[in-house]
RNA sequence: GCCCGCAUAGCUCAGCUGGUAGAGCACCUGAUUUGUAAUCAGGAUGUCGGGGGUUCGAUUCCCUCUGCGGGCUCCA
């Protein structure tokens, strides 16, 4: 008879063979209204699994992650249990859960509206009331297909098509509904509670664009509506975030119809761009990188010789002049070589590093566009460092060193490294792809770095490293980048004198570490919710006075920090000074300098921070020195964040 | 590009089943000279995204284009 070992160390016997839930109720009543699966020796069961021989055994409940999993997983089939009821002639295809909760796909032509939703979340809701039980059946690979041909889910069908001849599927079936799943699932319907569809979307069969489109249902699931309530509320505060939203609450920058995914870039978003490219620009300089500046129209020849013409043809703007085809530039590489092209080069040059605040325009689908996110003009912080093939782990190196730290300058924590591997549109041999993705995968095991893999997601002249950010609601953007590029420098006919006196071609990496400006200066915007550090702030301090009185000395002061070299501004309307805190601590403008009679007569000022503390009455050199130990500290500082 | 949705004053939004539009804030004028998150009073504001259609009549219904939003595909 089984012996039966509990996360806790203590072992039960149990005289019959016990299924999951007869455990759990011999443990307590409790644990056995709450069990939603079965961990058995370490794989995942239904509670009506039965135990026939000694194991170790956990009850999962929705405490635990794995329940989490299976409740949002069981959502995605009540979900499509209600759809079936709905709309029969609707076909069911997948439902995976996703972070915070799930999705079906269903082939459903004429779509789901919004109303669609509100019926099919009250039906999911009867259906919990009604507490079918879930059951979980075996079937031969063969008659699963029969099953579900037979009721016309086609798309069922193809999927099983899939797995391999013999297999034995499993199916789960609630009420009249029955779906392919591995499972487990909850005991019943009547475990579900706490969920909300969220919204209806496209999706491609199988995320093929060449094949039809499917009518996605997203949703969210939670272990109770508390939970439920935090998530939502959650993603209401994500919203005010929004880089879209506070770009023009801070009048940042602009975008409209006749600009398709183009910046028009306003005062205080200029000046943030430029504090964030000089920045950068200083960076390069220790960095041993020369800053260059390249054209934005170069001829056809020129992108037919480096294989953008090709492969990248789609994406590239394009104009005609004296019989000429002219190419906006999509990628600054082709003309840095140009540049690395003047000149004899020595082994003694290299490595040499390119740098340059590329303006890159791509004709981007319509579909993708998304605020500064995703544009169709943007200027990288692109340079292109020439090297031997030994320079490149050492470059990679040094270059993923410097990246960690500008993030870390910019209060980023958290990034995401991804290696991407040879696509099958691409140039050069599979010798040459060999090396370059070696190469780089030796550079982030050398530093220990967690990274995914992505395969077939390299760039079409060589793989990649790409760094990625997360914006408010959590989707993730790439922004940093280190490409190995074996074959664009042959194709451009660069070269350099080895030390054995031979002609070599250079290797070439790509890298770049905001990735976009405006991407960055986007997912910037959201990550500190509008209220940036001092040293990046547009406005660091607004001066406002009491009364008209203060005006000269306002101005005084004012020209006092501005010599000093504080962005500064004043407000000497006619206001009261509590409506002028409060339109400036709105702007989250980081330091608010009062200055009424008193402040004029002792030449000081009372500062108030967007937080709404009172520092008191300071001189303005100790203001001045208060600043500028909070600029030095850049992403450390936190006495002003909020 | 594809699917779904949206487009009303500078901004945020209201406008039920068709009868040419309204609020708050912002703006302008005047009063007020004010001490840490909204002073009071008055005033002006719209080709209701563009084009076409149905209708006696369209912001409202239909078609189409453009842009935006959420996904998909793609990408920095």
């Amino acid at each position: 008879m089984p012996v039966i070992t509990l996360p806790d160390g203590s072992r039960r016997e149990f005289s019959s063979n016990p299924t999951v839930a007869e455990i759990a109720a011999s443990i307590g009543p409790g644990l056995a209204r709450a069990a939603l699966a079965g961990r058995v020796d370490g794989k995942l069961v239904d509670v009506s699994h039965r135990v026939e021989r000694d194991a170790a055994i956990e009850i999962v409940t929705d405490k635990n992650p794995d329940g989490l999993e299976i409740l949002r997983h069981s959502t995605a089939h009540l979900l499509a249990h209600a759809v079936k009821e709905l709309y029969p002639e609707a076909q069911v295809t997948i439902g995976p859960v996703i972070d915070n909760g799930f999705y079906y796909d269903f082939a459903y032509p004429r779509g789901f509206t919004e109303d669609d939703l509100k019926r099919i979340e009250q039906r999911m809701h009867e259906i919990v009331k009604r507490d079918h039980p879930v059951e979980r059946m075996v079937m031969p690979r063969d008659a699963a297909i029969e099953f579900f041909r037979r009721q016309g889910e086609e798309y069922k069908a193809k999927i099983i098509e899939a797995i391999p001849q013999g297999e034995t599927l499993s199916l789960y079936r609630q009420g009249d509904f029955t779906d392919l799943c591995r499972g487990p699932h909850v005991p019943s319907t009547g475990k579900l509670r706490a969920f909300k569809l969220m919204k209806v979307a496209g999706a491609y069969w199988r995320g093929d664009s060449r094949n039809e489109m499917l009518a996605r249902i997203y949703g969210t699931a939670w272990p109770n509506k508390e939970q439920l309530d935090a998530y939502l509320h959650q993603l209401d505060e994500a919203e005010k975030r929004d880089h879209r939203k506070l770009g023009r609450a801070q009048d940042l920058f602009h975008m409209q119809e006749e600009a398709p995914g183009m910046v028009f870039w306003h005062p205080r978003g200029w000046r943030l761009y430029q504090i964030i490219q000089r920045y950068m620009s200083e960076l390069w300089v220790d960095a041993g990188y020369r800053e260059i500046r390249t054209p934005q129209l170069v001829d056809r020849s020129l992108w037919e010789q480096s294989g953008h013409w090709e492969k990248f043809h789609a994406d590239m703007f394009t104009t005609e002049s004296e019989k000429r085809t002219f190419a906006v530039k999509p990628m600054n590489c082709p003309c840095h070589i140009q540049i690395y092209n003047q000149g004899l080069k020595s082994y003694r040059d290299l490595p040499l590093r390119l740098a340059e605040f590329g303006a890159c325009h791509r004709n981007e689908q319509s579909g993708a566009l998304h605020g500064l996110m995703r544009v169709r003009g943007f200027t990288q912080d692109d340079a292109h460092i020439f090297c031997t093939e030994g320079q490149i782990q050492p470059e990679v190196s040094t270059f993923i060193d410097m990246l960690h730290r500008v993030y870390a300058d910019f209060g980023f924590r958290e990034i995401r490294y991804r290696l991407s591997t040879r696509p099958v549109n691409r140039i050069g041999s599979d010798d040459l792809w060999d090396k370059a993705e070696h190469a780089l995968e030796q550079a982030l095991n050398g530093k220990s770095l967690p990274w995914d893999l992505q395969p077939g997601e390299g760039a079409f002249y060589g793989p990649k490293v790409e760094f990625s950010l997360t914006d408010s609601i959590g989707r993730v953007w790439q922004c940093g980048t280190i490409q190995v590029d074996f074959s664009m420098p042959g194709r451009l006919g660069a070269t350099y004198i080895a030390e054995d006196g031979s002609k070599k071609v250079p290797v070439m990496l790509h890298r770049a570490i905001f990735g976009s400006l405006e991407r960055f200066i986007g997912i910037l915007i959201e990550e500190y919710a509008g209220s940036f550090p001092l040293w990046l702030a547009p406005v660091q301090a607004t001066i406002m006075t009491i009364t008209d009185a203060q005006a000269p000395y306002a101005q005084g002061v004012e020209k006092i920090l501005k010599n000093h070299g504080f962005r500064v501004e004043s407000d000497l309307r006619n206001e009261k000074i509590g409506f002028k805190i409060r339109e400036h601590t709105l702007q989250r403008i980081p330091y608010l300098l009062v200055i009424g009679k008193k402040e004029a007569e002792q030449g000081t000022v009372a500062v108030r921070t967007r937080k709404g503390e009172d520092l008191g009455v300071v001189t303005l050199d100790a203001l001045r020195d208060r600043l500028n130990l909070e600029i030095a500290g850049r992403g450390f500082f936190t006495i002003s964040e909020d």
